[in-house]
DNA sequence: GTCTATAGGCGGATAGAC
DNA sequence: GTCTATCCGCCTATAGAC
């Protein structure tokens, strides 16, 4: 049954029970084959479905194990979710928004903007998997807000913080408020992926992406 | 059981079974009382707690009549979705974003542009109704992917539209791409409501919405 | 640790009285 | 049209064998 408790006892609930080892290195340490077969088959069904639509049946056959066994693993329903999802933030999505490499600073704006614009629409589009965790994410919100708040500091601070970092560090560019600007920039790119992709505003409100970067940048650059 | 059929038969599914009636007037014509009950008493469970944690026997103790009489008005639990979701996209909700007046054309355009700006951030962000609107809807985009396409045609078409025509028709502004541009400006709002509202970013990345509303419109006007 | 089997309850949907 | 009562399946979670 759904709590609908709004996991009022959410904070370390999750994660294996295992010691909490180091914190949090490369690909997550310290978990057993199962576990993380069990984490990944959750993440597909959980992706796929949302939260609610989810049973653990399902996500013990995805995992390929008994249900028993995911409950050895992971305290309840919600506790392995909390556990994906939170591994997802942490993990293959946190870099999703961000750079390997700064762009050199004598370069032409007008190229590293469309690049970074470009990479952010690439990574935001071309991987369905990124797709539906959004989804997850914004429909799961007002039940686990928690996950919410981890996302936002995680994912949508990290691009900012590096739009940021070039929009101050530019000789070029004379911004008045780069914080605010960053928002706008990174802001109207999601959004853009959200109507397009995630609504399915494509196939009702078709709009090429060159011309919203395009129209973007100018508008970064005249400033 | 969620059928997990993604709703193949959905078209014209929903709608009380009385006749068509007329193509959708005023308030929705000819609907009985219980039936608006339903609606209202929907409307609240789906809202709060998404399609799928939403069960029959809450929507008919919110609405104050036994589960059979919801299933005499409406076919089943995705009828009454799709019939409360297209309702609220073409109703209530469908103006939300719309101007009741159309801002005169030789006043300032900063200050055109910063009203227009904080009518949808107002709207947005003030109503909890409105917020749980599109966590519902993006949340169940997978699921509802017609309901939405008409969020995107009825709501966000609506927004682009009217800011694309002061774009346009404005002798001041010289955009050279107005629609381009009305959607940065749409889209970067609704983001900012979307991680500081839904995403409870507000209390992890707080950001003033005045200076995203100033940096805004400066982009837009020294064009 | 992992499994099969099952408890116990709530879910969507309907039968049938009025 | 509206109700009460009920069917039956699936859900979360656990007991107990190995």
């Amino acid at each position: 049954m759904e709590t609908d408790t709004g996991q009022t006892t959410q904070p370390a609930a999750g994660q294996p029970v295992e010691p909490p080892a180091q914190p949090l290195a490369n690909d997550s340490p310290s978990i057993s084959a199962k576990a993380k077969a069990i984490l990944e088959g959750g993440i597909q069904e959980f992706l796929s479905h949302g939260y609610a639509a989810t049973s653990m049946d399902k996500v013990a056959k995805a995992a390929k194990v008994s249900k028993a066994t995911v409950y050895s693993h992971f305290q309840d329903k919600e506790g392995l979710f909390n556990a994906l999802i939170q591994r997802l933030v942490a993990g293959r999505f946190r870099s999703i928004f961000q750079d390997s490499d700064l762009p050199a600073m004598q370069d032409d704006p007008r190229a590293i903007l469309t690049g970074l614009a470009n990479r952010i629409l690439d990574t935001g589009i071309e991987d369905p998997r990124f797709l539906s965790f959004m989804r997850v994410i914004i429909g799961e919100s007002g039940r686990f807000p928690q996950l919410a708040k981890a996302f936002v500091t995680h994912i949508e601070q990290t691009s900012f913080r590096q739009l940021c970092r070039y929009f101050t560090s530019s000789t070029q560019l004379k911004l008045k408020d780069p914080e605010a600007t960053a928002r706008i920039f990174v802001g109207s790119l999601v959004h853009f992926v959200i109507v397009q992709e995630i609504l399915h505003g494509r196939e009702v409100l078709p709009m090429e992406r060159d011309r919203l970067v395009n129209t973007l940048v100018n508008l970064v650059i005249q400033e």
